[in-house]
DNA sequence: GATTTCCTGCGATCAGTGCTCGCATTCGAG
DNA sequence: CTCGAATGCGAGCACTGATCGCAGGAAATC
């Protein structure tokens, strides 16, 4: 199990390389059609291999659709930790903003790959463990914008009862404290912003918002509000 | 096409329980294996008739699926018109809260019906047209809610940009004033509402909120407090 | 350097799916 | 009573995910 970061053979780099391969041949598929079309025999055949090799390296087509899931948090974390980032530190609400503006472009572009982290569950009914991890990374960046607002006096926290809500070690990791309610008021705000991206994407805002820009601009507008952010960063 | 609703020959009257027998199989089925699994194979032979049988009443698989979306939507937008209905109308907070709490509860007791609702649309990609209607039940519930305010004055709108976000002809539907923000209110209550059922029901709460109903109830009262209602009814 | 183990890809195969089509049977309206 | 429409059946097509035994070649061991 040591030095599996650096493939040292050959066989080990060809496997790493081809690995890879078929994930990114999987996303394209899943972007043009969907994550329950996304046929593993569909992707070997345009490999050039036969469909029983591709289980040397999946060991089920829901273990490729896991690795999808896994990569598609992390980039949509990234692209809102870029985002946020761009952002001057002390302008809270800017990166509040950027934050949910990201996520939602993010989602836009690629719709199906979207739905595949935040629509129903896809591999069974089971929502995979170790996915949790890069998951989280939205609601870390909401949850540090908070801390730091706390940190800087900018935010003057509700009481509340984050700790009998929240789980009492996630509030420590967070560094929030445990009598107020910005931990619930975070994950309200993270629930929200997914909630909002979803009905826009599935259709349900369809035929009733006329705007979706501004809509949500307003939406993220009301979460910032709710969780103590002054309106002028 | 006249007199549809009354099955006159013996045919026809087979014909409408058939159907609704093989509806009533197929959520069974949906209950317990989820909307992917559905087979419509599996559904026929449970009913003793052979798969190609099943095809003289429902044109495709996705037809099936069609239906059951749309008898989801009535099913859960009669349970909470029900639970709001039980509360006095003037407890406006209390028929708020019972809408809510409705909702979620019928989407705890079903989640697979529910995600078929809530979840990424799986027929294709495209959003079924024909179910806005049905779909839209809760959202009106809310909608009259603010409107009753708003006429015995226990609701001052705010000013706001309602007619450039909102379609204007759904805002005159819906008694609702151009020139506030309690259309963009309802939608965000709306969005909210379901954004924290599918959290909750798709996993992506799991080892972060730890008292689901206390939460729940949390966020409603905010989405509440954000739509104008006071915090007693 | 020779040998043996392991990795990899292949082809056949299985069970299952959605869906189509032609053939009987049966029901109901004329 | 007759004829057409509705209904069910079974075979069949093209596809899917997944398993298994077999071959060739790379890697590790001797």
């Amino acid at each position: 199990m040591a030095e599996r970061s650096a493939p040292r053979t050959a066989r080990e780099r060809v496997r790493a390389q081809l690995t890879a391969e078929i994930v990114e041949v999987a996303r394209t598929h899943l972007g043009t059609s969907g994550a329950a079309a996304l046929s593993l025999r569909a992707v070997a055949r345009e490999l050039g291999m036969v469909s029983s090799a591709v289980y040397r390296y999946f060991p089920s087509r829901d273990d490729l659709l896991t690795t999808l899931i896994i990569e598609g948090y992390d980039a949509l974390g990234e692209a809102a930790e870029r985002a946020a980032a761009a952002v001057p530190a002390s302008d809270l609400l800017g990166r509040w903003l950027a934050v949910f503006t990201a996520a939602r472009e993010w989602a836009l572009a690629r719709p199906h790959e979207y739905a595949l982290l935040y629509g129903s569950p896809v591999p069974g009914y089971s929502a995979p463990q170790d996915t949790t991890g890069p998951a989280g990374r939205v609601a870390l960046l909401l949850a540090g914008i908070l801390r730091d607002g706390l940190a800087s006096g900018a935010i003057t926290a509700a009481p509340g009862d984050d700790e009998a809500i929240i789980l009492p070690g996630l509030l420590a990791d967070l560094g929030l404290p445990e009598d107020t309610n910005l931990g619930t008021r975070v994950v309200q705000a993270w629930s929200g912003l997914f909630g909002a991206i979803s009905f826009e994407l599935f259709g349900h805002t369809h035929n009733v918002v006329v705007d979706h820009e501004k809509y949500f601009h307003e939406v993220a507008t009301a979460l910032a509000a709710d969780a103590g952010l002054p309106s002028l960063g």
